[in-house]
DNA sequence: CGCGGCCTTGATCGCACTCAATTCTAGTGG
DNA sequence: CCACTAGAATTGAGTGCGATCAAGGCCGCG
């Protein structure tokens, strides 16, 4: 199967040495001497929302940190309908299946604008054997993926729809300021706490008219969140 | 706040390099260096049903390798409910957050008797500095943990009661022999699934009664599976 | 302006929850 | 051996929440 290819701007060759977000990622413990041995090319790629960085089943070659922006970790169940299993932001990591898995294990597509280097796996495997530092920083990000997991399905997974919403809307707030959320849309939000997008618009709906937050634009994605306390009770 | 503490019967101190199923586990590729760098005890308990192997907020001070036996990963919900995230079995891993958290992340419980084998976490730290070996088998152990926590995500908390009730009998299933499948009680099948008990004791009924599914005995707890496809399926 | 996509809102229906009673089993002690 | 009990599973009746079906609104865009 030839996966649908992927629109993707090329930013040019990462020079990680000099990486801005250089201490959150996988080489943050690096020396000279294991960036000298790194000879596959590592690129920077800008994806749009929507775009695939890849697709379950794709043969896995590259893991790909993300720099920016947000990125939606999807399966697809045997019945043909979606459901969004996690949400990737800044310093986190997709494909690390491939380490293992000759491929993918789940679509991963972009949410919103993402910037993103993409590793060869090679790079990786070779650096594994040498460098102990790395092997520290890999499992970290294995260890935060199983967390990252199992705490969304505790989250969004659990109690009425009502609750669902509210922890949607905890579990998006912006890192920066935390009185702002970023909603998906309905459908997404939907898919990622197995509701349906008329019953998520309802809530969504409810917790504005009872003051817990506040929309910012239009379109029922950016709102400020009012009475967190609330938010958090659901009650 | 003291934990509840654990009834386990202590078998002994393991020798690892005889370890009837040292090929599944993490010491796999240790060699006789590797073995003799080894100065802790890694102990040998068995549970039984119900006890507990450890306590989330415990500090976490070991690994534990299950032998034998089926063990429970519990999160307690914010408003005090049980779900169950994740089952372990033979050859799995349970408390690697503990080589990143100070303390565990989940209450690990004994499903049936179980025999486990105790690490302490000094070993794998240790270990892992000088053996890349070790370190590929603990990172495959991450990549487990992950895929079957976004599998369980994705079955068991999907589509009808009748679906997941499917999906559980189906992951139930002897190893041994995949004619057979262990329920476990309608409560904690509750837990797994998001549904409640009676809802969970309603469905297994109309899977026998529909000839799925045949009981085994008089309890409820052990089934022989009859209509394989029926249940995959399951309309 | 018309169109398509997404969000919102309304009315109805059915599935899973709730509350409750009954049955079955294993265990205990007479 | 039987009576009694506690715990678990099963079954029933009624309710309510979220799904479904459907209509209407808002926004961006050609």
């Amino acid at each position: 199967m030839i996966p649908i290819q992927i629109e993707s701007a090329w930013r040019g060759t990462s020079d990680c040495r000099h990486c801005g977000i250089r201490d959150m990622v996988l080489f943050a413990d690096l020396n000279e001497s294991d960036f000298a041995s790194i000879h596959a090319p590592i690129d920077d790629l800008v994806f749009h929302a929507g775009d695939t960085l890849f697709l379950e089943g794709d043969s896995a070659e590259h893991v790909f940190t993300i720099r920016k922006g947000l990125v939606k970790v999807v399966r697809n169940t045997p019945d043909g309908r979606v459901r969004i299993v996690r949400i990737l932001r800044a310093g986190d990591v997709a494909g690390l299946e491939g380490l293992f898995a000759p491929s993918y294990e789940s679509d991963v597509v972009a949410a919103s604008e993402a910037s993103v280097c993409r590793i060869p796996i090679s790079i990786i495997k070779n650096l594994s054997t040498t460098s102990p530092r790395l092997h520290m920083r890999l499992m970290e990000r294995w260890h935060k993926a199983v967390k990252d997991s199992e705490d969304w399905l505790a989250d969004l997974n659990f109690g009425t729809a009502r609750q669902r919403v509210a922890n949607i809307i905890l579990k998006m707030r912006h890192d920066e300021d935390p009185s702002l959320t970023s909603l998906f849309s309905r459908e997404d939000m939907g898919a990622m706490s197995d509701l349906k997008l008329e019953t998520v618009s309802r809530e969504v709906s409810r917790w504005v008219k009872e003051g817990a937050i506040e929309p910012m634009d239009r379109i029922g994605r950016l709102y400020r969140i009012i009475d967190l306390p609330k938010l958090k009770r659901a009650d």
